[in-house]
DNA sequence: AATGCCGGGAG
DNA sequence: CTCCCGGCATT
């Protein structure tokens, strides 16, 4: 209802909340602006959410101080409250006429927009987020806009190609939120070159450099000068560095694979190292990088790789010299590949890292990179960089669950290593472990325990299982191993009961009257997990 | 008989 | 899953 109610009242606001999400996937539709009337068809919820941010927004930028205040705090439903809504609206549309908001409106996005009113301003926020191609404009509108509301101190002239806001902002964003955004905005537009320091901190690069990116952005459609926000996400300079130190890196990766292919492994692994916390962004498109170079149809995966090549194939340079200037950027282009299909490419490749994240369970050291990437960056499908710092698409690539990578990764090194056994039966082992226990891996993947781990370990984990366990002796159970991998079937078998084990139970130890001592599995006439033999 | 715990079942 | 427990093998 009421969404409707704002639908009617502010077409404007609506039509770009939708515009917004179609550009999601469209990528780059330049006019949201004509299709205000599908939009409105589309149904209350989008319409609904962007409603009232936008008319938050108008209060904020609008001169109505005072409704600001009460406005704030009334989100969604603001306009059942009737008296708050409709004040507002009222405030709007007189403003419109002759103040402030108004005339933003009408700067703002004369081309645009036909409809006018006050809401357009949360329009342009969400727009912007969603549509890189228009980012530039509405940027610039929104400036205008801005420059008026903002106090002399924030409004600075320098122009940026385009606005980066965090896509998917929740629209029902409370006042100060929208405020955030607005002096994000502001500050982001005002001065790219400080905010690249900061983001990139990977690649030091003369400052030129923006330029020649925004350049190279104008030439390629696909890219829109996000020259600040790849760089912010999560960057691998020209020079292949991988930040992590891990030698597991390396142990997992059996490089046996083409530059190319190795290198965004390394890159997607290393990205997820950076990246401890899981992103919601899964979209499964990759983006590879394509050479423009005539004649030449080089597709990397990263955007280093493609530099080099350009570097060294077109541009004869020395390939060995991490020098770039930068110029490689105007010779290739991005791509979007499907990742699923890729990502089966790569795993045939390589069975050790079918998710292309080979990497081991261990813990991800946090990286420094990452916060920024994760508020700056919009999205994935939306991060074109001609940088080389964007290298988010591989990162994408790596988001595939860890723990998926550990499960992945386990039964390849099992053979080969005690030492994921040891990582292993840090989880199982303690006594207060029990099936409460978290890692799924460990429990999952007993079966490959099983053939490569040592006696005690395997033990534990079997138990809290609830598996079905051999009571063989530790002695034994190096060889049961062996022999599990030849004769499975004797666990089946219901006559082989492995002997007791010697140690006391809990039962024993505690008895009857405690029972609440034990553990859950003498709890349950499970194996014991406390006292294991 | 007391224990230990597998196999199953219920919620 | 988690919790229980019948029932069997061991001690």
């Amino acid at each position: 209802m009421d969404s409707r109610y704002i639908l009617e009242k502010s077409s404007v606001g609506t039509r770009v909340g939708v515009g917004g999400v179609d550009s999601c996937r469209a990528g780059r539709s330049v006019l949201h602006d004509t299709r205000v009337p599908t939009v409105e068809k589309n149904g209350p919820m989008p319409v609904y959410t962007h409603g009232p941010v936008l008319y938050k927004f108008v209060v904020d930028v609008g001169s109505a101080a005072e409704v600001n205040g009460e406005r704030t705090s009334s989100k969604g439903n603001g306009l059942s409250p009737g008296g708050q809504i409709l004040h507002m609206e009222k405030t709007g549309r007189g403003d419109q006429k002759d103040t402030g908001s108004t005339g933003i409106l009408k700067r703002a996005s004369p081309t645009h927009c036909p409809v006018i009113k006050g809401q357009l301003q949360g329009g342009f926020m969400h727009l912007d987020i969603n549509n890189p191609g228009k980012q530039a404009e509405l940027a610039n509108s929104f400036r205008a806009a801005q420059v008026q509301n903002v106090p002399p101190t924030e409004r600075q002239p320098l122009p940026s190609s385009h606005i980066p806001v965090p896509r998917n902002r929740k629209p029902s964003g409370h006042a100060d939120k929208e405020v955030m955004a607005a002096a994000v905005l502001t500050s982001l537009s005002t001065s790219p070159l400080v905010l690249y320091p900061s983001s990139a901190s990977t690649v030091p690069e003369p400052a030129n450099r923006a330029w020649k990116e925004v350049l190279s952005a104008s030439y390629s459609s696909s890219t829109s000068g996000n020259w600040s926000w790849d760089a912010s996400d999560q960057s691998v300079p020209s020079t292949p560095s991988p930040p992590l130190s891990n030698d597991t890196n390396k142990n997992f990766l059996l490089s046996s694979q083409g530059d190319d292919v190795s290198e965004d492994v390394t890159e997607s692994t290393h990205f997820m190292f950076e990246d401890p916390i899981p992103r919601k962004r899964k979209n499964s498109m990759k983006v590879m990088f394509k050479c423009l170079w005539k004649n030449c149809e080089k597709v990397l995966s990263t955007s280093s790789g493609i530099q080099r090549h350009i570097r060294t194939v077109h541009l004869g340079r020395n390939s060995d010299s991490d020098y770039s200037d930068g110029e490689e950027d105007f010779y290739y282009s991005e791509i979007e590949v499907n990742m699923d299909s890729l990502t089966e490419g790569l795993s045939s490749l390589t069975p050790t890292s079918p998710t292309t994240a080979g990497p081991p369970p261990v813990f991800p050291p946090p990286l420094t990179d990452v916060p920024h990437s994760e508020h700056i960056n919009m999205n994935g499908s939306q991060s074109h960089a001609p940088t080389l710092l964007s290298q988010s698409a591989p990162s994408t690539l790596c988001h595939i669950r860890t723990d998926h990578a550990y499960q992945a990764t386990a039964p390849v090194s099992i053979p080969v290593g005690p030492e994921l056994a040891g990582l292993g039966s840090g989880n199982g082992t303690g006594p207060g472990t029990r099936t409460g226990n978290g890692i799924s891996v460990s429990w999952q993947s007993p079966p490959v325990i099983f053939k490569g781990v040592p006696g005690p370990v395997t033990h534990v984990r079997t138990v809290s299982i609830g598996e079905k366990r051999q009571p063989a002796a530790n002695t034994h159970t190096t060889v049961n191993k062996t022999h599990a991998l030849i004769t499975p079937p004797a666990k089946s078998i219901p006559g082989t009961r492995k002997p007791r084990g010697e140690a006391k139970k809990c039962r024993k130890v505690y008895g009857m009257e405690k029972r609440d001592m034990w553990c859950t599995a003498c709890r349950w006439k499970k194996a014991c997990q406390r006292f294991t033999d």
